[in-house]
DNA sequence: ATACGTGCAAAGTATTTGCAAACGG
DNA sequence: CCGTTTGCAAATACTTTGCACGTAT
């Protein structure tokens, strides 16, 4: 049981939220995710583990996590949305996309931090969430 | 008529395209556009103009010049793909999304390219492209 | 002349919504 | 119990494709 899934239990029921079935099952296995997923791929991962969850359901549960900003959506181009959890105790992190084969995988620097940090001062918006995608070949695609 | 304008057409006709109606008047249209507009209000842009396009055309015509590198692909987390010109003589920006009126307008910072610059650098990845999403309350919606 | 480009309509994906039944508190 | 949550199916939103006709070269 990680901080995060405590934290979404706490969360949700402090808002009045009830613990169906497949918000349970859909958070247990975003709690195990590291990286960014789509509801599609989600969805198929929860019947392979036997849930019996609808994939209404699971846009649904993301929706909510969503709007209690216990997940992020990840937008990398391709017209998939993608959503993680939003993990306080772990590091931010930022996503690579291979042109090749497609593969999404995570990546932090403390120093672009600092420079997005720095232009969110300067912006004139109260910025509350940033994201930066890179896309190039992987070190298998190159 | 700007370089970028001219780029396309060169390039186009490099590769063997014709000049139709429906690319010449998205590509006239393009060529006015500072920042990012979706498939939709190019098309609706257009009509207005009197232009007889067709929305397919207008997918069909990015879809050219996104491959050819002459357009980007924005993707502000709406589930709308929005598309700019790349103007190898402009300078490179990012965007900022606000989160109230859904606004979008574009921002630069040298600071924050060379940040990512070294990220890119210590990937492992041929980066060939990179976007940076800031999302927040605009100046109005504050 | 003859392929390529186009507009329209239909199809295809990703996501959302309507609804009756199941279920949590 | 009673209202929330659920799975399914239908609906919607954005984007792509099929096709017959127009048109640039």
């Amino acid at each position: 049981m990680t901080v995060w899934k405590l934290e979404v239990q706490d969360r949700l029921r402090a808002a009045g939220y009830r613990n169906g079935a497949a918000r349970v099952a859909l958070v247990d296995l975003l709690d195990t995710q590291t990286c960014c997923a789509s509801a599609a791929g989600l969805h198929e991962t929860l019947r392979a583990q036997g849930r019996n969850v609808g994939l209404a359901s699971v846009y649904r549960v993301l929706d909510s996590l969503l709007a209690a900003g216990l997940v992020q959506r990840v937008d990398v181009g391709d017209g998939i949305a993608r959503y993680e959890p939003v993990r306080t105790s772990a590091e931010h992190h930022h996503h690579l996309v291979c042109t090749g084969c497609g593969t999404v995988e995570a990546f932090t620097d403390p120093g672009l931090e600092r420079a997005i940090h720095r232009v969110e001062e300067t912006s004139g918006y109260a910025v509350d969430k940033h994201d930066v995608v890179l896309h190039g070949a992987c070190a298998n695609c190159r």
